[in-house]
RNA sequence: GGGCGCUUAGCUCAGUUGGUUCAGAGCACCUCGUUUACACCGAGGGGGUCGGGGGUUCGAAUCCCUCAGCGCCCA
């Protein structure tokens, strides 16, 4: 291979991921293994990879790569959603850009514009995923709008009708009058704005007095069918009976009795709108009043809005002030801040409206789904979020699932007469004939007196579905595919969606299958930016992912995302993470191509490689361990950074040099071997989050990598090490900073050879000698208690060491130090003697820690011994 | 208004049941180095009264109370 300087990535990422198609490596059919599964969170089909995308996508392929290292028969369902809402808008948007009004289409003229809309940009966003190493079978690409979800949905709604859990009311619903559709309580955002309370006065009809109520929204009073006082107050008992005037529009409404009323707040008098108000809509169902609904679908006021017809709400609102302001009707304004809710998906403020809408009942859906969570059947990482879930769940309200639509799954009704009971609900409209005739016992009827709902359904009631339909488990449960795939493993999202999808997929999985649809939910935080601003298009502050990963490598940019996102938290992202995981990309290189460079000679290791041999192999035994652990608890980042620390630290710096023939000197077979050996096991150990260059390396790594891939490499298996080895291996490493460090701080060259004086045979262990003296660039290394000479001390443990240094020595500053240490010692001392002293803390603590804090004393008792001679020897 | 959570080095975060390894990691920063894999580098180093106050305990970043600031969810 070219040894290159720096890792070509671009080439390698194309590469590599062709031949992964190519040997259809990720590509799953149910065996004999154990299946490992993961579904995607399916993206917009029309949308493009952004930063979410990024992260939340490479940690799934980091679970999958790893769990398919592990032998399991891994499977990563991709598929795209169709994005009702957000579709139907773009397309909507699109074709006013060429001058075509939706109004002006049919239902199907529309949907062909939406399908082409659709197939132009539908293969970006999964062309995307590859370019970022995601390992998805691709074969099993699901779309929430294709033939089996479709009629898996249409399947999931006439069964759920027929439970009775499905069905239409009349209600308050949330109407978005820029998307001219409902949308449900979770698209409502709530956000606190600075408005105007105004306090209008209404004549009491037949008398001279005035009553006066206060509103934020006074445009709605063409709407209003009473005035309401509290039964107990006081202020208005003589108005009992009476009806008052509404101003403007002239009308006589009733004064009625509701304890609903505040005595204390506003006036005390409260003005009735059923139309336009949920809690005004409950007092008008008590007293049978009248509903009047002053508003058009996209916001403007109707005919009943008199003068003021046709003026968006907000628009009449000024002039409606305008107009109580000159006749004398506007007591007084005053500053207000309420909440006011907008709809998630175009922002615009959303009205309480009633209107006839499809529902599902979800308080039967919600127990098991709440059970699974709280009893960690379904796990939720972090676990924090479980509080959450569990208020939402046990105040769950029945979900619209009707929206005003062309683009998704219309709702499989068909309405044969006005009534509102004249419908059937059917997979397809033979059926829907059947029924109907026997519903109304005219055999007469025909398709053609047959009228289907013209709504589509929410979008995440295609979504729910998701882990069983891209098995097909909806239309053939216990197929083999859901079989062997369901229940999947993990579930990788955003907590905003824990409610709209999630725990909506419980219910679900419980409902269809009688089985979870994940053991574990992942919930990533939200990229920020460094201000710590979410990252968004309307801010533009969000990178082009794919630039990213052309500027510092795939692998770099995975690393650089991982490196900081712990499960939970927002990602507060930064070019620099990108270009720390593109240095430590090309680290690894590096190594290699060290690897590659030396010359080969028959024979055994040196001690000094021998010794590095034998640290290294505990060594990778400890860190699977703690990467194991750190998976374990779904801690990526955390297993990424002890693999990053073991490559960089480990393996570079102490191992590589250790085993480095001096320059120009062959290295031995046997240790080269040792040493590829390594290698290769550290590129399987990178290869989740690495997948490109580890492959490259793999390949280039011992023989008969023909037609094989890293991703069907086996994952190391968790060994016990020896923590001796360990353990003297640190002491050594000890001494080598102790020696580095005598060098920088005294101004020594790397290149002039060191004696050292040790203390004692027990100093260190004697079969670490070479590695010390390669490592510290010693010339000898003898036990020598004499340390009168010149030269310098050091700490390693708790031995001296001794460094003779001739002309480097400057005693006064030498004896300087060693006195400043001597009172830090000291110092230490007397505080555990404190303690020690101390019989409550010898009679209560455990023997453990009393016996460690006998050491501790000893040990700074034996310093402070060493450092006293050692001043006297200088002096 | 109700509920939940957070506050540890300049930044992002670890810190399991209070006690060996408890004040840590990575990045950033400083010093030195044109060494023979890598300057996308090496060696070394500095930096925190664990948000404030109080309490429990022989012992608190860790448990309790309280105050302040921040964030999320719900209405």
């Amino acid at each position: 291979m070219s040894i290159r300087a720096n890792y070509d990535y671009i080439k390698s990422q194309e590469k590599w991921y062709q031949y992964w198609l190519d040997k259809k490596v990720f590509a799953s059919t149910p065996d004999e293994r154990k299946a490992y599964t993961i579904v995607i969170p399916p993206p917009n089909v029309t949308g493009v990879l952004h930063m979410g995308h990024m992260l939340n996508n490479t940690l799934q392929d980091v679970l999958i790569r790893k769990a398919r290292m592990q032998g399991y028969n891994a499977c990563w369902v991709p598929g795209t959603d169709h994005a009702s809402i957000a579709t139907e808008a773009k397309v909507v948007a699109k074709l006013k850009a060429e001058g075509i009004d939706k109004a002006d289409l049919s239902r199907e003229e529309f949907l062909g514009h939406a399908w082409e809309w659709t197939h132009k940009h539908g293969g970006i966003i999964l062309e995307q995923l590859k370019k970022l190493g995601a390992s998805c079978d691709w074969d099993r690409t699901a779309f929430t709008l294709d033939e089996v979800r479709s009629e898996s949905v249409i399947q999931v709604f006439v069964d759920l009708f027929k439970k009775g859990k499905v069905y239409r009311g009349y209600r308050m619903v949330n109407w978005d009058p820029d998307a001219k559709t409902t949308v449900s309580d979770e698209e409502v955002i709530h956000k606190d704005v600075n408005g105007k309370l105004y306090y209008l006065k209404y004549k009491v009809e037949g008398e001279e007095e005035y009553v006066t109520v206060a509103t934020v929204r006074p445009e709605t009073i063409f709407g209003d069918v009473a005035v309401c006082i509290n039964p107990n107050d006081e202020r208005f008992k003589h108005l009992k009976g009476k009806k008052v005037i509404i101003p403007i529009a002239n009308r006589a409404i009733p004064i009625l009795e509701d304890d609903y009323v505040d005595i204390e707040f506003g006036t005390g008098c409260l003005k009735i709108t059923p139309a336009h108000d949920v809690n005004d809509k409950a007092i008008g169902e008590r007293h049978k009043l009248d509903i009047i609904d002053v508003l058009n679908d996209d916001g403007t006021l109707n005919s009943y809005g008199l003068q003021f017809e046709g003026l968006d709400r907000f628009k009449a609102r000024k002039e409606v002030v305008k107009e109580l302001e000159a006749i004398s009707s506007l007591d007084k304004t005053e500053d207000y801040q309420n909440s006011v809710g907008t709809s998630e998906r175009t922002g615009a403020v959303i009205e309480p409206r009633l209107s006839v809408q499809w529902f599902l009942d979800m308080k039967e859906l919600a127990d098991p789904a709440l059970k699974s969570v709280m009893e960690d059947e379904v796990k939720l990482i972090p676990s924090k979020f479980k509080n959450t879930y569990r208020h939402w769940m046990e105040n769950v309200h029945d979900w619209c699932i009707s929206r005003q639509l062309w683009w998704g799954h219309q709702i499989p009704a068909w309405y044969y007469g006005q009534g509102m009971e004249d419908f059937v609900v059917a997979k397809n409209e033979q059926e829907a004939l059947a029924m109907a005739k026997e519903k109304t016992g005219n055999e007469n009827l025909s398709i053609s007196d047959l009228r289907q709902d013209a709504d589509v359904l929410d979008t995440w009631f295609s979504s729910w579905l998701w882990p069983l339909s891209v098995f097909d488990g909806i239309r053939n449960p216990k197929n083999e595919d859901v079989s062997y795939y369901y229940p999947t493993k993990d579930i990788i999202t955003a907590p905003e969606i824990l409610f709209f999808w999630v725990a909506r997929m419980i219910m679900a999985g419980y409902e269809y299958a009688d089985e979870k649809p994940f053991s574990n939910v992942y919930l990533t935080g939200i990229v920020r930016d460094k201000q710590g601003r979410k990252m968004s298009k309307q801010l533009g502050n969000s990178p082009d992912p794919v630039k990213l990963m052309e500027k510092y490598s795939t692998d770099g940019v995975r690393v650089g995302m991982l490196l900081t996102s712990p499960a939970g938290n927002d990602l507060p992202f930064d070019e620099e993470l990108c270009a720390q995981g593109r240095n430590f990309s090309n680290k690894i290189w590096n190594a290699f191509r060290l690897t590659q460079g030396w010359e080969v000679i028959d024979g055994k290791p040196n001690s000094s490689a021998q010794a590095s041999i034998e640290w290294m192999e505990e060594k990778f035994n400890s860190v699977i361990a703690e990467v194991e652990k750190s998976f374990e608890q779904y801690r990526l980042s955390e297993a990424l950074m002890t693999i990053y620390k073991f490559i960089w630290d480990d393996f570079c710096s102490w191992y590589l040099e250790g085993v480095k023939p001096a320059y120009g000197s062959p290295i031995e077979k046997e240790t080269l071997e040792k040493t590829l050996e390594f290698f290769e096991k550290i590129t399987v150990l990178i290869h989740p989050f690495m997948p490109f260059i580890s492959e490259e390396l793999w390949q280039n790594i011992g023989d008969n990598k023909e037609g094989k891939t890293i991703c069907n490499a086996a994952w190391p298996e968790l060994n016990s090490f020896n923590s001796e080895t360990l353990k003297n291996f640190e002491q050594a490493q000890s001494i080598i900073s102790g020696i580095r460090n005598i060098r920088a701080s005294k101004n020594i060259p790397q290149k002039e050879k060191l004696s050292l004086n040790i203390p004692s045979q027990d100093s260190y262990p004697t079969s670490l000698k070479d590695l010390i003296m390669n490592l510290g660039n010693l010339e000898s290394m003898e036990i020598n208690e004499e340390k009168d000479g010149i030269g310098f001390t050091f700490l390693a443990g708790p031995f001296e060491f001794f460094v003779p240094a001739g002309d480097n020595v400057n005693v006064e500053e030498e004896i300087a130090k060693l006195q400043k240490d001597l009172e830090y010692q000291k110092g230490f001392f007397n505080s555990v003697n404190k303690k020690l002293a101390n019989e409550r803390f010898v009679n209560n603590a455990p023997d453990a820690v009393v016996n460690a804090e006998k050491q501790k004393r000893e040990d700074a008792e034996s310093k402070i011994k060493v450092l006293e001679e050692r001043i006297a020897a200088l002096s």
